[in-house]
RNA sequence: GCCCGGGUGGCGGAAUAGGUAGACGCGCAGGACUUAAAAUCCUGUUGGCAGUAAUGCCAGUGCGGGUUCGAUUCCCGCCCCGGGCACCA
């Protein structure tokens, strides 16, 4: 009993010393008891949105470099706080996403268990830390009541399309009516290159093909195409997630596969999200990162006529060779010609199906949907060539002159090409454009009539593949004609520097632009497939590594040079990317470095066209990419700057119809599908293969519960397999799930109101919060969620949701806190006990000493060492045999060594003075991970030294946006500093603060408002670390002075209070204060106290400091002047020079020249 | 290759409308208190040279130039480190 009492008596009576893990637990309870952090939703005074980037609640919990910027907002929400604003300070989870999914994957744990437990602990860790969140706002992106708005976003997204003429989203309600109307040639006339069509011709389509155009005018839309496939983490990721071909989580290869994905339309927004970032306060390297990001790019764009061997004039004589059947049923069995041709004429059928004709489209119209009685295809291979319709049961092929066939010149070419179809047992009629346009019924009765007696030999079913009423008819798998050229005579380029056309000598296309198997002559065919082959099996990944080689392949084809009227070759290389542009280029190796390379490479002729004013460019070393310059070579351009060269071009291209002025960008629309479990699932189901959206009623869809959350590998969802689920009376469901960064495009503004349930947040709410005052937040964002959040922030804006057109106004980058590895070696054999011998690796020499016998050309490798197993003493980090015994399982299996170095001493165990043995090792920095075992957990820290003294060493570690690895060497100073700071206070045995209530001395005032001033300029300016040192200084200063003042020490608790409010909470309650400290009103800074009488001048002659004099700081020169000149150490140095020149500036220095 | 940052003591870092370089903290050294340790406090700490010392002199903010009475700060040319983008026509 007694011993107890003793106890007692020590630890909870005596309240001289600081004793931070008690007044910690104490406030945070009381805070948390008394609501201190809820925010109202309105209020008389001013609002202040601070905001974190929420983190991903991973497995591992936070690491000391988390809270950096979570301080430093805290920081900044009580500081407001003091300053009289209603503070929004709130945080949250983004909780969807891979690794709780790859954890259910191993262990079976359903992701929502593991999330929420791993969401408690992040709670847990971050109260520790003492920060002032309103907890009754958090939000989980994966809570249904979360998601329901994210699935509804996607709603308005898929409602809507973007109106270029207005440059915002409108109802796609709108649009239909519009195309009721008018059809979408006034849609259509700022830049999409949707096919034209009209009013009746809308109005003519059916339901799914309405709704299959909408897709194409659609926020959110279908479509097919390239993406980065990960098969081992059995999804597709964005562009963003790509690192170097390998998926940014788990390293795993990417590949480029096409695919029928969900895809956001931000390219919309290009130019809104380029522009927009000149209105807000983002650092200068962020939104150069954006802008790189979007790539906006002016230029033209700009046809080539392919030039068409007179060969190719004749068709392909192969149908003859194979004898001329008339059953295709015998030559080429169900299909009107072979897989091998339809591979070859596939990309132009396509691209013709994609922009027929006037006549061409009128006519389909009254053919399709066996409206005759009859099947008709268009663009259909026949043979070796691409009719423009074919009724095979009749064996009729309706062709319609005017697109490519009107010049007089092809009449012939015509003839040959009809005898050939009619060969393969063909009828053919042909009609004039002229004809179809004006006459379409008369045309469409005669071909009714024709077949009305054709033979009909071959029924549907009777061998030729019955198809569906859907687009497959045009389907890519079913194949048409051959021969080359066929209908391809042109070949579009984006160039920014179109000025230089003159000097286009050659035209590079990718190897998957689509009309390289079209325009490859028969000799080339063996290399060109050669190459293709080659290009595609390259893995980006190689690409990117490989030292550029130029690699390229001719096919043998030429283009025209639209304005030398030259023939130029026409080449395949890789340096030129499928999905920039057109795929294609023209090629002006005189004015770009990477046609210079293969201009030279492959002996291709080089024509400058530009020059610099002085004529001094000679491009025979290399080529002169300047934007700036004169034109030299360019007929009409000559002597035009580059600029007016633009400019005269592009009006000439217009002018000729090839060409015209265009903006190209490199954002490319965002990929929304993921075909993984753990994520929101997408209120869309399918008719007919058509997407609709579920009733607004029936959101959330919420996620099921799945046996497996192992993705297919096959590229459907864990979420395809549950049919019961997928199979709904209205369609089937949409299997895969929204992508991770869905939930936090908005989340920003689900704080505003996280409890609605009839909204994402009311309007009242929105309109008095708006937009994030303050985001915090790591760099590594910039391309990913800083440009989607900033995408849908101006979507919800344009559907008139919210009244902001950005979501942050101001924001900072954190720097990443690394981690500290410690790292010894070990030779490459296999695993054995830890060596405490004499033992040691000479690295630069590969040799290895084994208890003093050397082995060499011994591999060797570094081994990390866990952080718990060293201490820092000074400057060595000295590695501890005695910690191996506790950590022994996580590094056995190695033999460690210290790396050998002049000092022998380092390799060797030594004692310290406790006689503990050591190794002294060397140090990496890198990111600080649980694979690393260099993670450094703020709970320890907490635990040691209390939240207050992590707060401020974090902040006091350097600046803010600075990344800097974790050292825990400083932390005892900080320590000491609110040891000191304690001591000031006098707290006695009640736990009251004694002060002295007399007025205070101006040298007191002085020290006050010198720190009140620091610290309310250095939040501004986000200086937390001088901020801090200005604390350290006050309260040195004040001690030297033993002020125990109530006027000084009381307002110095409030500068003190956002960065250690706990302390600054039972100081000031110690004081006597019974209202709390977090609303006390942020003292006034008054300069009247800093105001100086006189100043120390440092006297310097000839720049150099010599002498320090005190005058009075309105002194006037002369005086000044004649003291000093009169001071017996200034006329030593001036050496009876005569005076050049004296110079004053009031306050600061005097000089003398001599 | 291009675009951003940034190079200051043994260490983290202060100070830039040009005006005493190295605040503050760590570490280190010495000292006080103590039987001793811990804790706490005090002193010193950019380097070199000279001096018993107080002190003095010289050099010094990645390197080389320039502007200026005066440059860590501005200008020109390099070197190195970190980050981003990467054949974007």
């Amino acid at each position: 009993m007694r011993i107890f009492a003793v106890y007692l008596a020590k630890n909870n009576g005596d309240m001289s010393n600081y004793n931070p893990q008690e007044i910690e637990k104490k406030w945070q309870k009381h805070w948390k008891d008394t609501h201190a952090y809820k925010v109202a939703n309105s209020s008389t005074k001013p609002k202040y949105y601070v905001l974190d980037m929420f983190p991903y609640p991973s497995g591992a919990g936070l690491h000391v470099g988390h809270p950096l910027g979570y301080i430093a907002s805290d920081i900044v929400a009580r500081y407001k706080r003091h300053k009289g604003f209603n503070v929004l300070h709130p945080m949250g989870f983004d909780a969807f996403g891979l690794p709780a999914e790859q954890y259910a994957i191993q262990t079976g744990q359903h992701p929502a268990v593991t999330t929420a437990q791993n969401i408690a602990r992040y709670k847990e860790q971050l109260d520790n830390i003492g920060f002032g969140y309103d907890w009754d706002r958090e939000v989980q992106t994966c809570d249904p009541e979360y998601y329901k708005w994210t699935q509804w976003i996607f709603c308005q997204l898929f409602s809507s399309w973007y109106d270029k003429t207005t440059d915002k989203a409108r109802p796609i309600s709108e649009l239909t009516d519009i195309f009721s109307k008018e059809g979408n040639a006034t849609v259509n006339a700022h830049g999409d290159e949707n096919p034209v069509f009209t009013a009746a011709e809308w109005n003519a389509k059916s339901e799914e093909e309405q709704q299959q155009t909408l897709l194409n005018y659609r926020m959110a839309y279908l479509a097919n195409s390239m993406v980065n496939w990960c098969p081992e983490l059995g999804t597709v990721l964005a562009n963003e997630e790509v690192k170097d071909g390998l998926s940014e989580r788990g390293g795993y290869p990417v590949f480029r596969v096409n695919m029928r994905q969900w895809f956001l339309r931000i390219t919309a927004y290009a130019d809104r999200l380029l522009f927009d970032l000149d209105a807000i306060d983002w650092t200068d390297a962020l939104k150069e990162q954006q802008r790189n990001w979007i790539g906006r790019s002016e230029g033209a764009s700009i046809v080539f006529e392919v030039i068409e061997p007179l060969s190719d004039l004749t068709p392909n004589p192969s149908p003859k060779e194979r004898g001329a059947n008339n059953s295709l049923n015998n030559e080429l069995g169900w299909q009107s010609t072979t897989a091998e041709e339809w591979n070859t004429l596939k990309p132009f059928a396509r691209e013709n199906r994609k922009n027929p004709t006037k006549a061409e489209g009128d006519l389909w119209d009254l053919l399709r949907d066996n409206k005759l009685g009859a099947r008709f295809r268009r663009q259909h291979a026949i043979g070796n060539f691409i009719v423009d319709f074919a009724c095979l049961p009749a064996m009729l092929v309706v062709e319609v002159d005017g697109k490519i066939h009107n010049e007089a010149e092809n009449k012939e070419y015509d003839e040959g090409r009809t005898h050939e179809i009619e060969k393969l047992g063909f009828k053919v009629v042909r009609f004039t454009n002229q004809q179809v346009l004006e006459n379409p019924y008369t045309v469409r009765d005669e071909i009714k009539n024709i077949l009305a007696t054709s033979p009909l030999s071959l029924g549907e079913g009777s061998g030729v593949r019955s198809t569906n009423d859907d687009a497959s008819t045009e389907g890519d798998n079913f194949p048409p004609l051959l021969g080359r050229g066929a209908g391809v005579n042109k070949i579009e380029v984006f160039s920014t520097r179109p000025d230089t056309i003159y000097g286009a000598t050659f035209m590079v296309l990718a190897p998957e632009h689509e009309l390289v198997p079209a325009i490859t002559t028969a000799e080339q065919k063996t290399e060109i497939d050669k190459y293709i082959d080659y290009a595609a099996k390259r893995s980006e990944r190689d690409r990117m590594s490989e030292v550029k080689a130029v690699t390229g392949c001719f096919t043998g084809t030429y283009a025209t040079n639209p304005l030398t009227g030259q023939p130029i070759p026409i080449w395949i290389a890789d340096y030129v990317l499928a999905g920039y542009g057109t795929g294609a280029v023209m090629a002006v190796p005189g004015h770009d470095s990477r046609d210079y390379a293969f201009a030279k490479h492959f002996g291709l002729p080089i024509v400058q066209v530009v020059t610099d004013k002085n004529n001094t460019i000679n491009i025979d070393t290399e080529s002169f990419d300047a934007k700036d310059g004169v034109l030299i070579n360019s007929d009409i351009l000559n002597g035009l700057n580059v600029s007016e060269a633009k400019k005269a071009i592009i009006a000439k291209l217009e002018e000729k119809g090839i060409g015209k002025g265009k903006i190209n960008y490199r954002l490319r629309d965002a990929g929304f599908s993921r075909q993984r479990y753990w994520g929101e699932p997408f209120p869309i189901v399918y008719r007919n293969g058509l997407p609709y959206l579920v009733d607004e009623s029936e959101l959330p869809v919420t996620l099921p519960q799945v046996e497996s959350y192992k993705p297919t590998g096959d590229g459907n969802s864990p979420l395809a397999a549950l049919t019961d689920w997928v199979n709904t009376p209205n369609g089937q469901r949409e299997t895969n799930t929204m992508p991770g960064w869905a939930g936090s495009s908005w989340y920003f503004l689900r704080y505003m109101d996280p409890k609605n349930n009839t909204e994402f947040a009311s309007k009242e709410n929105v309109d008095y919060w708006e937009n994030v005052d303050l985001y915090l937040g790591g760099s590594e964002h910039a391309t990913g969620h800083l440009l989607y959040v900033r995408f849908w922030t101006k979507f919800l804006y344009d559907i008139g949701k919210i009244p902001v057109t950005e979501p942050a106004k101001k924001l900072i980058n954190q720097g990443m806190i690394q981690g500290v590895t410690p790292f010894a070696y070990s030779i490459l054999v296999a695993p054995r006990p830890i060596v405490f011998s004499k033992s040691f690796i000479d690295i630069k020499n590969n040799v290895v000493t084994l208890n003093g016998i050397a082995y060499e050309n011994v591999e060797t490798h570094k081994v990390r060492l866990p952080f718990a197993v060293v201490d820092f003493v000074g400057s060595q980090c000295r590695f501890y045999k005695k910690y191996l015994s506790e950590k022994s399982n996580e590094i056995k299996g190695f033999t460690l060594f210290s790396i050998y170095e002049e000092d022998e001493s380092r390799y060797f165990w030594e004692k310290d003075e406790n006689g503990d043995e050591y190794m002294v090792v060397d140090t990496e920095v890198e990111k600080m991970s649980k694979s690393k075992w260099n993670v450094v957990n703020p709970d320890d820290m907490v635990a040691k030294y209390g939240a207050d003294t992590l707060r401020l060493y974090e902040m006091f570690l350097g600046p803010l946006e600075q990344s800097k690895p974790w050292n825990t060497n400083g932390i005892e100073g900080v320590y000491r500093f609110l040891g000191k700071l304690w001591k000031l206070y006098n707290i006695g045995e009640d736990s009251k603060a004694q002060l002295s209530d007399d007025a205070p001395t101006p040298e007191e005032l002085k020290i006050l408002h010198k720190t009140i001033k620091k610290t309310a300029d250095d939040i501004d300016g986000f200086s937390f670390n001088t901020t801090v040192s200005a604390f350290m200084i006050c309260v040195n200063e004040l001690s030297q002075l033993k002020c125990n003042k109530r006027q000084i020490l009381e307002p110095l608790l409030v500068c003190l209070s956002p960065y250690a409010p706990h302390i600054a909470e039972e100081l000031w309650a110690a004081c006597g204060n019974t209202n709390g400290i977090l609303d006390a009103e942020f003292p006034k800074f008054n300069p009247e106290y800093l105001v100086e009488n006189t100043f120390s001048y440092p006297v310097s002659i000839n720049g150099k400091t010599r002498q320090q004099m005190e005058f009075a700081l309105d002194a006037d020169q002369e005086t000044i002047k004649a003291a000093v000149l009169a001071n017996e150490i200034v006329q030593k140095w001036m050496e009876d020079k005569p005076l050049k020149k004296f110079i004053l500036v009031k306050g600061r220095i005097i000089n003398v020249v001599v």
